[in-house]
DNA sequence: CCCTAAGCGAGACGGTACGTCCCGTCTTGCG
DNA sequence: CGCAAGACGGGACGTACCGTCTCGCTTAGGG
């Protein structure tokens, strides 16, 4: 769950309001959506929120950091993986799920914002990899350790060197993922849709079972 | 050359000077890297360009515009493709000179910055995609046909189908090359060095010559 | 000694803590000298006071309120005459007595502010002419009694015509003392010295000794 | 005339609106009479006098500046002092004069609040002195070298001892006048009326014509 | 001796004004 | 007409206080 940081001493003073939190949340997704990024002002927000300027500076320092909380949620959904039958059919599942995600507009205008922002700001980036794509990875290792399972793939070789090795390739396989269809739908601004999941997951899968990643 | 449209009576009066596009061009894009995106103002291009804040407006509507322009420059340079003698090196080639790319910050705060603001307005993205990200398609289609004379790569079919299936599949690349890299380099803040590169290109190339992707 | 006025039912719960009065009256004024009138904020009287913002409002209902009660203690201090053997002497102790009340910050900045802010508030007007004005009078009464009884003024005439004439020169003297007093220190930012009060001591001497106001 | 200081270097550059100086200065007295010194708000004055609230703060600092500014305009206007035929009605007329001045709700309000907030700042004191207060000892100048004339008074003693008796006395008339009826307008808050005039002239005018000041 | 009503600290809350910065437009005067 | 300079109306920013409101914890009487 985004929520501003609650490192807080506790006990004395008067609580702040969850429910505050969650509005203000809200509103900042739905303003996002019909405002964009530059026309998004703290006031508008705080106004749809029902809240006053002051409360939202309160909790978070700036536009961006609020925007990055806010957009998080909308990546916290079901992120279970379930088993298509095969390593293909599982990405393609997941490449057809995330670019659901990215049609919708407040997830567009927010990610790509945030991450513009946060070009210059390594905080701001490491903020946006715990709270949003980070947790995404634990799918790549999920549908891996399946396909392993199934035979698809060879099981990782004992050992730390094998222990890094996968690793790399997970790193791999989640920017090829993410990346690849971000840029499809954002800048190429082209549909991903079921055909072209098909032939990323192919191209994908060929090279995952075919060669793979040859050892350093 | 990226420069304001010159679609004006011409005739009357004094001349724009040419000067003045190169020194705000390129004030932008210093400014750009040591003030980042929303930090950057039009009145600080003005100062450092030594032109009047009216002179930008007389020639830029506005930020956005502006900042496309300074940063498709940098696009602008070579994009020869030495032949590395195997469709692998070729990849590998491209990967590291785009990664060499994003390294420069000037080029990092701009595209971001420049694909986050596009994500409202498709004008701007079809600005984007003409002046910077389309050249770059090209490397994609000689490599290609630079690995099907060396037969590592079946040829084209023969007639529309095959075409169509061509293009496709050459999309498909593109958005998988760049996408990862960008991803690699921006989102997940990780070196793109000569080992990622080479992982990269192994997996991508045992896609390509392994299955393919399948007829739609 | 100045206080919230303790009109409370009494008898239930806990008493409100005496030294926390001191603390703040002693912190309003020291915090009044250092910042001013308009840089004095509740906040900083409270955390000087080492209390709670709370605990002042629960006492004053405001800035202008609290500050009338901490500078009327300071007009509290001795208000005797000592017999200096004249109408001038008198006068001239008289002066000079005020004019170091003047000289000390804490005085000549909430006095000031204090009037300044009863301009558009005649409750608050009444406040001050009966919490540090007014008591200042009683000198001016006792002076012109003694200077009667040397024979240096005509006494008193019988009757309710002579009381009015009486009050009406008490009045008259009292506004020319202070005011010119007030005038020279703050609006001139001249030293009120002793130079200056033997001259002013002359004129009003001479004023009241010779013609004296004539009768209306 | 009361406006902005002009020292800036002219020649470039849209000149400044003097009508925008008029309206603002106009709004600033208006609101001030209104609101009073403490609700009175740079937007309200701004939004009174339809003018961009940036446009106050390039030409004044702050709201005790444009304050002043706008005061002051209250005691430019006619300084002239008939002949009344005698030092006593001369005082009379003056003090008559500046006590309608004071009725006024905006000079009373603004006058006061000024000199509050000039308590601590001798460089507000010194505009305050400069554009308000010192111009009015132009008439008590004129009406003592009038009394000279009609022999109520003495002429000033020749030499440099004699003129700088003559300007502590001149002083000290003026500390006078003015406390006085500031005192008795706006601390008292006692009518400045013709009955009190008279007394007032005829202390003065006695104090003056009989003993005046001894040689320090 | 405990009960209870108030005092008290801390700090969140809805507001409002501040003074600054930038926007994009407009008016100047000089080439 | 270009251009530099800079005023203009407008709007968002982030900060500081305001006066009110909840909290949980003292802390005195009064039963």
């Amino acid at each position: 769950m985004a929520s501003p940081p609650e490192n807080r001493p506790r006990g004395a003073g008067r609580p702040r309001s969850a429910a505050a939190d969650r509005a203000i949340l809200s509103a900042t997704r739905s303003a996002l959506v019909e405002l964009g990024w530059s026309a998004l002002t703290m006031s508008a927000v705080a106004s749809r929120a029902q809240v006053a300027r002051t409360t939202l500076y309160r909790r978070w320092p700036g536009k961006s950091e609020l925007v990055v909380d806010a957009v998080a949620d909308l990546f916290d959904e079901r992120l279970e993986l379930p088993d298509r039958g095969s390593l293909a059919a599982d990405i393609e599942w997941v490449v057809l799920r995330f670019a659901a995600l990215l049609e919708q507009p407040e997830t567009k205008t927010g990610l790509m914002a945030v991450l513009a922002e946060a070009t210059r700001d390594e905080a701001l980036r490491a903020r946006i990899r715990s709270a949003i794509v980070g947790r995404q990875k634990a799918l790549v290792l999920r549908g891996r350790a399946r396909a392993q399972d199934r035979g698809e793939l060879a099981p990782d070789p004992p050992g730390d060197a094998g222990a890094r090795q996968a690793a790399r390739t997970v790193d791999l396989i989640f920017d090829v993922v993410a990346g690849s269809v971000i840029h499809r739908a954002l800048v190429s601004s082209e549909p991903v849709d079921e055909d072209w999941a098909r032939d990323f997951a192919a191209l994908v899968t060929g090279g995952l079972t075919g060669a793979g990643p040859r050892t350093g």
